[in-house]
DNA sequence: GCCGTTCGGAACCGATCAGTACCGTTTGCG
DNA sequence: CGCAAACGGTACTGATCGGTTCCGAACGGC
């Protein structure tokens, strides 16, 4: 059995939380949809807070190895992240950037919530950076930053219109940007 | 004292969503708040989600009207538009894009919620358009999209960052797509 | 085979949730 | 003056919230 009901718990937490948002998803449906005991809940985190703090730690870790190995399978162009990123906002259960809907959520800015997702958010800024420094670009901070701003905004376009149009559009901004 | 009670609710509303959330804040706190008795809550708002929709709908028509006043004050070039939000997102209780929050606290994209976030969205675009026609750039469309998402990447950065910095980086990216 | 840990299940806690019903008062209009 | 509508305040509903406690079963290492 090893310590199989904390993996099932930010299994199951990181998927109801995203597909309904962290605080429409109660402790009791969380238990019930994980097969765990409450007991057993409470053993592994102190607080729901607790839970979400580790699901988005987990959630960083997973999206920020994928963004890497997806990069890795593509061609090396610096544009090729906005294919990366296209291919994970078309999924049937898109709901937007799971960190950015957090830190939404969280309303305070000084919480760990905001900080874990700002975190992230910087780690992603530093691989599109190493990947534009690979492809001649320099300094690349800067036009890392203004990717990261071009793939929020599409991540808001697609939540809004229900479409990849917001992506692609991204992607010939970052392309202007980078024949400058 | 006429139907008060109505305005004050949806004024107390829009205040106390904004800054804590939509799900965040309960009926009771909004009606101790706004100093409204309790069935004349509901003798106004057939339940908390009609409320949300008319806070939404009066936001609505409130920010697109200082939207469009703002920019009447400005030079007219299509750029000023990252001033006028720069100054929105600078308040001390900035809290991102009001709709964007409320499409993401939502979740449900076929949600009225969603509808009227959108369509605020739409109708910023179709302000932009216009105030890029008159500067001589056409087709706008397009090019207005390409704001309204430059626009909302900011936001994401400024409430993660929690300065103004990602404004002027859109206004900069928005002032190459206008030169070419 | 025994012991300690981990587990799932359930009862229970006070607090709060959205929503309803009834109260007496104030208000504006005829 | 008198009536009707809108009002603020209170008490209440059933459901759910996050969190605590106890129990008995299943498990792994010695």
């Amino acid at each position: 059995m090893a310590t199989q009901a904390r993996e099932r718990l930010i299994a199951t937490a990181e998927a109801l939380f995203y597909q309904r948002g962290i605080q429409a998803v109660g402790i009791s449906e969380l238990i019930d949809a994980s097969g765990v005991g409450r007991a057993s809940f409470y053993r592994h985190f102190d607080s729901k807070d607790a839970l979400v703090h580790a699901v988005l730690r987990h959630r960083n870790e997973r999206a920020l190895a994928a963004f890497e190995a997806a990069l890795a399978g593509s061609d090396g162009s610096p544009l090729g992240v906005f294919d990366v990123v296209a291919e994970r906002y078309g999924q049937a259960d898109f709901r937007g950037c799971a960190f950015i809907n957090a830190m939404v959520e969280a309303a305070d800015r000084g919480s760990e919530t905001h900080r874990i997702a700002r975190a992230h958010k910087l780690a992603q800024i530093e691989i599109i950076a190493r990947l534009l420094e690979q492809a001649g670009h320099s300094p690349s901070e800067e036009l890392a930053g203004d990717f990261q701003l071009l793939i929020d905004g599409a991540v808001m376009g697609v939540l809004r219109e229900g479409n990849l149009e917001p992506v692609e559009r991204a992607k010939q901004i970052a392309a202007k940007l980078l024949s400058l």
